[in-house]
DNA sequence: TCTGGGGTCCTAGGACCC
DNA sequence: TCTGGGGTCCTAGGACCC
């Protein structure tokens, strides 16, 4: 059995941990660059605010209801869920932490009711850190997530251990809502009649084979109760890494755009280094106002190949600008840029360039010692030159909250 | 004025090999 | 009339997830 552990409205409720005056009142976390909501109160559900809704076309509705907003803290969010993360591996031994606010947890050998083992992790949760949850339970990872929904409605906890609830929960469940149905198969499935998670495992195996590829099929054998999924705890290194943003304004000069590529591959190279990884590809690309009809829309991108692979704050900046300098126009306006390395492999086998001798034992030690200065004093404490001072290109956060879980001025004061 | 930022997997089709 | 029969690798594009 799979229980399926996510946290309700998440980063609104991690803003409600340590300011309880928003309880029972709407409120929404905005995207970066304070640009679409993403994370809605059931308060602000209920006053129509939709998930991705750009927030200028709601400012009427956000002031005729005193609607409280925040920027997104995703060091506040990161840090809770990393503490929700250990409280649920208290109940299981295996627990593959999907996302930000859920996780999957196997209940393999769990005596007794796990409709109450599911209260219990609740309730542990909500004590050790102020944050709700709902759980759902059932023997495939798509039908937990089913019940999950369906917990959510009820009491916070659902179990799917039967056929007739299995029956019960797929004929209650839209097809839109099934996990691995997106936006492009629920639009083809309603118009050939297929409206519930029922409905589509009534379909010819072979039939959706055909027409959602493998995916698909493995989608219709786990809502009929044959688990397909298993449980993934290991965290696999990624295959792509990315760090893009819009910039807080549009900008048109090279070098504070470099700026913002220089940080950009910096932070690529952090995390390629966290996960012990190096990468050989480094690509930039640079845009234009994707929205606005009056102007052109202009996308320029470049892959540039080091010579060797590399983790290094340095070798990936410099990378990175090259392509900078090859896509850059004159005399545009740019909206946002970003850097992605790819071709990663481990760091402990670097495939050497025979034209190069690299003093890779130095670039390591700048980097352990970059590192750790910037753990301890703040991100980009130390930093390169062509990094720049002014941030000029950084997003708007207008309204964030501190980090009051992990960093000393931000802790709360309480008056006694 | 104003619209996020990450990821993954699968398949078809083309280029190429013998 | 009729045009072999295997393979591999790579890429672009499309779907999905949070």
């Amino acid at each position: 059995m799979f229980a399926l552990v996510d946290g309700n409205n998440f980063y609104v409720s991690c803003e409600r941990v340590f300011n309880p005056t928003l309880d029972e009142k709407p409120v929404v976390v905005l995207s970066n660059n304070d640009g679409c909501i993403i994370s809605r109160s059931n308060e602000a559900k209920a006053l129509g605010f939709k998930m991705g809704e750009p927030v200028f076309k709601r400012k009427e509705l956000i002031e005729q209801n005193n609607v409280n907003v925040f920027s997104s803290n995703y060091t506040l969010y990161g840090d809770m869920s990393n503490r929700m993360m250990k409280t649920l591996k208290e109940f299981s031994p295996e627990v593959e932490v999907y996302s930000i606010d859920e996780a999957f947890l196997d209940l393999t050998g769990i005596q007794g009711n796990l409709e109450e083992y599911g209260q219990t992790i609740r309730a542990t949760v909500y004590k050790n850190l102020g944050l709700p949850v709902g759980i759902g339970i059932a023997n495939t990872k798509t039908l937990a997530k089913i019940a999950n929904k369906i917990a959510k409605k009820q009491n916070g906890v659902f179990v799917i251990d039967s056929e007739r609830i299995r029956d019960w929960a797929l004929r209650n469940t839209p097809i839109e809502d099934v996990w691995g149905i997106g936006r492009q198969y629920a639009k083809m499935l309603t118009n050939m009649g297929v409206h519930t998670a029922y409905d589509f495992t009534r379909l010819d195996s072979n039939w959706v084979k055909d027409r959602m590829t493998v995916v698909g099929q493995r989608t219709r054998e786990e809502l009929l109760g044959l688990s397909c999924i298993s449980l993934e705890t290991i965290v696999k290194s990624k295959k792509n890494i990315a760090t893009t943003r819009a910039f807080g304004k549009k900008l048109s000069d090279i070098n504070t755009i470099a700026e913002a590529v220089a940080t950009h591959a910096v932070r690529c190279a952090e995390k390629l280094r966290k996960q012990q990884s190096v990468a050989n590809f480094v690509t930039v690309f640079i845009h234009t106002d994707p929205f606005n009809p009056n102007e052109k829309y202009i996308y320029r991108s470049v892959t540039v190949t080091m010579d060797e692979a590399s983790n290094s704050n340095p070798d990936l900046a410099k990378a990175a600008l090259a392509g900078l300098r090859k896509i850059y126009i004159p005399n545009i306006l740019y909206k946002k840029t970003g850097v992605i390395v790819s071709e990663i492999s481990s760091e402990k086998n670097i495939q050497g360039n025979l034209f190069k001798t690299t003093d890779r034992e130095k670039l390591n030690k700048i980097s352990k010692v970059t590192d750790s200065l910037n753990a301890k004093y703040g991100r980009d404490k130390l930093k390169l030159a062509v990094q720049g001072n002014k941030k000029e290109w950084k997003l708007k956060q207008e309204k964030l909250s501190p980090c009051f879980t992990t960093r000393w001025e931000d802790i709360l004061k309480v008056k006694a």
